[in-house]
DNA sequence: TTGTAGGCGTTATCAA
DNA sequence: TTGATAACGCCTACAA
């Protein structure tokens, strides 16, 4: 591993020349002759800079810590990986890395704690709510978060008093699928959740069911079932629902792979989509295209989520933001899964 | 940011002392008590230790460095998430984290070579092939990530002699769709690859014509396409191929989701699955599972292969491993779009 | 135009 | 049981 001191040794110059150099091809600080030395020094040995010296000695390390709070294998996820997708591409656009950290903790406030102590010197962190995260940990999570003295800002986590920079997924707050479905005539909404405990599903239990009492319709709880976010899992509840309740006219679905286990199940019931069941999803995910039939669902613009994230985030580093609330409204997309009622 | 200096100047101790016991707490070497006034300057000043400075000093990061060479948003690929998703969690388990780089650069050798520059201080690699890459480029990779003079695996690289860490997915290399369909009789087969110049995609070529040739099928190179994995692209394409050919009995898919877009351009074609036309994928993703038929695939066990990538540069790191080829079988799952024809 | 010296935070060696 | 000191590789202020 050559160091710069090698490289100055090799060229016949001091290693700040080298540092100088290096950093600012273009400086007038360093002769053209020792620049040409360099350069044949540096091929010769392979040097790199040692981007952990350098962080060191800047105290900028150019590259910002992801923090999952889950227990699930990272990137299995179509939902996170898509907040990630729009995060790494904002943040390599600025020539920014990611850090990912090992954890072996169990539940989601000792992950985030084993997570941030593997991380000082990262220049900022962005901070990922799942399916596990109660409001507990999350408010423990940012309170951790506070103590490192950097900027972060929370991604897809519910309002927050504490956290300063925030992207919020409004319709993860909103229960619009069933507000649409209301609108189409529906009466007999049955919702299907992620994990309970979840911040999110809970939420949206919340709002679908003051969206039903708004709209003079009576609420029953066992309408209401929490899953894992899977497909096999929503198939299941799916019938499960569907022969419990005969009078159903629509299942709202927290995402699109929920959304297709629910029609694998409605299908191999012998009932017809959407003339006998109407069926919502949520996400506009690849799955909701390709779909048959293909899935009514809202596009919740993840992507575009983390691209705010990354882009608070960065205003934050070089001091131009300092709170900030940015809201990703959803789009209702309109296929074949959903019938008007008369 | 508080140091170990600020601890032991707190706790009245010597920063040697609160480096020995925090990285040891039941060391013999620190006393009862200073443990304790350690343990509360260390709780009083948020102190977390700097990941940075550690890793100077160690010479070792316990960090991995990911190297993608592709101009495409990362973690938007359902094939390399799988992959990343078996790295992340095997390395996970031993305490590594990741490490993923930016770039601003167009060709997948520029891509990488801007990545190891940000990289050194990395305790080892996994470089990863994608769509991109030609042979070319792969091999001034290779040598570019020998250069640094830490270990590195390739993970779904088409075999190469510079490597000396490989994991290879087998079924990248022999065209077993191809082969399961002419067992079932067809002899009028389309294959539909991903896009040119990708090394997989070429050997996939050569391997299905000679699959071809070995059963006395006459191949015609025009019922070879090259796409870009995404299902619209293969929908048009399997529409062109419908038409064109309407003597084709199967399509041989590269991908799941291309196998997707197949079934639904044959769909609106009116053709029946697997009746009238044969569609078989790969990678028994979720997608060939919800998909109505469910697709007959082949199951790469990316995950795995990715696992065994991690296990075998922890394996190089520690000094175990100098030298392995790691061979990941596929394995045929029979669902409904494939017909035998007598 | 160039070199010297000190510091970034942690760890290891050696002496007390 | 503890403390002083040098080293990891890089950067920058200051001196030449």
């Amino acid at each position: 591993m050559s160091s710069i001191r090698e490289i100055a040794k090799l060229a016949g110059v001091s290693p700040a020349s080298v540092s100088i150099y290096l950093n600012d091809k273009k400086t007038s600080r360093v002769g053209a002759a020792t620049k040409q030395r360099i350069d044949q020094a540096v091929k010769d040995l392979h040097y790199h800079k040692n981007i952990f010296a350098s962080t060191l000695s800047l105290q900028e390390s150019r590259i910002i810590g992801i923090i999952i709070p889950s227990k699930m294998p990272l990137f299995s996820n179509e939902y996170t990986n898509s907040l990630l997708s729009g995060v790494q591409s904002q943040l390599s656009n600025e020539g920014y890395s990611l850090l990912f950290f090992p954890s072996d903790a169990r539940t989601s406030d000792e992950i985030v704690e084993q997570q941030i102590q593997r991380s000082t010197g990262c220049d900022g962190y962005i901070l990922f709510s799942t399916g596990f995260c109660t409001q507990d940990h999350i408010e423990k999570n940012i309170m951790e978060l506070q103590k490192t003295d950097k900027p972060f800002v929370t991604l897809n986590i519910p309002e927050m008093e504490q956290a300063r920079l925030q992207v919020l997924i409004r319709d993860l707050e909103i229960c619009s699928g069933t507000k649409y479905l209301l609108e189409k005539g529906h009466r007999n909404i049955a919702l299907m959740l992620g994990r309970d405990g979840g911040m999110h599903a809970r939420k949206l239990y919340h709002d679908h069911r003051s969206l039903l009492e708004h709209a003079n319709v009576a609420f029953d709880p066992d309408t209401v079932v929490f899953g894992d976010y899977q497909a096999q899992r929503a198939y299941e509840q799916a019938k499960n629902l569907l022969t419990s309740f005969p009078h159903l006219t629509a299942l709202n679905c927290m995402s699109d792979i929920m959304a297709a286990g629910a029609i694998l199940a409605a299908k191999d019931m012998g009932l017809r989509i959407p003339e006998d069941i109407s069926i919502m999803g949520r996400n506009n995910s690849l799955h909701a295209r390709l779909s048959t039939p293909a899935i009514t669902t809202i596009d919740l613009h993840i992507e575009d989520a983390g691209k705010s994230a990354a882009h608070l985030l960065l205003a934050a580093i070089d001091g131009s933001a300092v709170s900030q609330k940015i809201l990703i409204p959803g789009t209702l997309i309109e296929r074949d899964t959903v019938s008007t009622i008369a």
